[in-house]
DNA sequence: CATTAAAATTAGATTAGCCTAATTTAAAAA
DNA sequence: TTTTTAAATTAGGCTAATCTAATTTTAATG
């Protein structure tokens, strides 16, 4: 069965509540995603139900069906693919690329996705550092890995060092490099493989050694 | 100003019909080329006149104004670089591209246009040999070369030769290569560059010296 | 536990794009 | 030049997705 462009769009909207909104997807909280009132959300829903893609009855929570979560996770994939593609191979900035994906996630054709996959090489994580679910709709798990590892033009949080020695510590403090702050990578020195990156607005350029002793995990479930 | 997805339809319709049709675009050609009954074409071609792009009145002939002119050329360039991505990119054939791109031409981004045909290496035709006019809106002219400089997945028609000798005349004819014949390129050996093709639906293949004398014409004008 | 505030839903209307049936106009044939 | 036929248009209606205003339900508060 083929939905309309609204509707994908109302599913992937309940997907990405789901999983980040403590309280789910509500008929308000879609509203403001969406862009549409209230009552616009209400029939929808409605419809949606109609159509065995959510869970819902009035005044109750929401939840996307295997179904639904299903042509939601397709959605995703398609617009992750193709934002990695504008990034890698059209040479767009990271922060240009989201509204156009939100076009091209719609593009219907069977074979366009995977050719498109298999052209950027089976990509696991998009520019934003978001992973993009293969075939099966499987998200890679491992977001956690070490700086050297990441590309440019992607975005991680500092999760932890594996290097505990006080020189090291004191460094990265200077540099604003604390847990939890969020590192923009915009270049890898290709000689020596140091890393130019923006940390809260300011740009610096840090060894691959360094690097290697920062861990660092992508962003999850950001469409 | 952006247009709808269905008035981006008429207007490529009613400039591909006024090439190629000699009477132009009708009520009923626009219908059928797009699926829609005739009172629905009646009821758009009013809107559409009313928005300045079509010169019509009711029971007279329809015409492109300049700016519906240049809105469907755009949709045309959109549509054959598309193609193109897919072709020569995705791995696509040539066969399979038009229902994608009949969608991916309606993507709007001012960027990804010209991004894409820079990444394509600014092609002056798509895969079935039809010209990709440029960002001002020119068509390539000269749809006229010899076999040789046609790529493979292309289709073309013989309009002539440069070898008028009776021994070349009869080799041609021998292989059903006669003056307005259309000819599929399958292949070009990349060793000696000689050229798989299909003509009458028989497969065969030429040297490179007889694709030098060879006379053929693209396709121009089939959005 | 009753009341109030917030959220959600129902009711009724609008717009774009489509349809069938009926009518009008232009073109072709007699 | 009149008649016939084909094409085009008008009239009236439908559906998906949207809105505002009014109502209902749930959750929070006193």
């Amino acid at each position: 069965m083929e939905y309309s462009i609204v509707i994908e769009n109302y599913l992937k909207a309940i997907f990405t509540l789901s999983k980040s909104n403590e309280n789910g997807a509500t008929t308000k909280s879609l509203g403001i995603l969406l862009g549409t009132k209230p009552p616009t959300v209400s029939d929808m829903l409605k419809k949606l139900d109609a159509e065995k893609l959510i869970n819902y009855s009035p005044y109750k929570s929401i939840s996307l069906t295997e179904k639904g979560e299903k042509i939601a996770v397709k959605i995703i994939r398609k617009h992750r693919l193709w934002e990695t593609f504008l990034v890698e191979k059209l040479d767009f900035t990271w922060d240009e690329v989201h509204d156009i994906a939100e076009q091209l996630e719609h593009i219907k054709s069977p074979k366009l996705v995977n050719s498109l996959d298999k052209f950027l090489g089976y990509p696991k994580f998009d520019p934003h550092g978001d992973p993009i679910p293969n075939e099966d709709g499987i998200f890679e798990k491992e977001y956690e890995t070490t700086l050297d590892q990441i590309k440019a033009n992607s975005e991680v949080e500092l999760m932890g060092v594996k290097d505990h020695s006080v020189k090291f510590l004191k460094y990265l403090d200077n540099i604003s490099m604390t847990p939890g702050v969020k590192i923009k990578v915009l270049d890898v020195n290709e000689y020596d493989k140091s890393v130019v990156l923006i940390i809260n607005s300011k740009q610096q350029t840090i060894s691959n050694q360094v690097c290697k002793n920062l861990i660092v995990k992508r962003f999850p479930y950001r469409p």
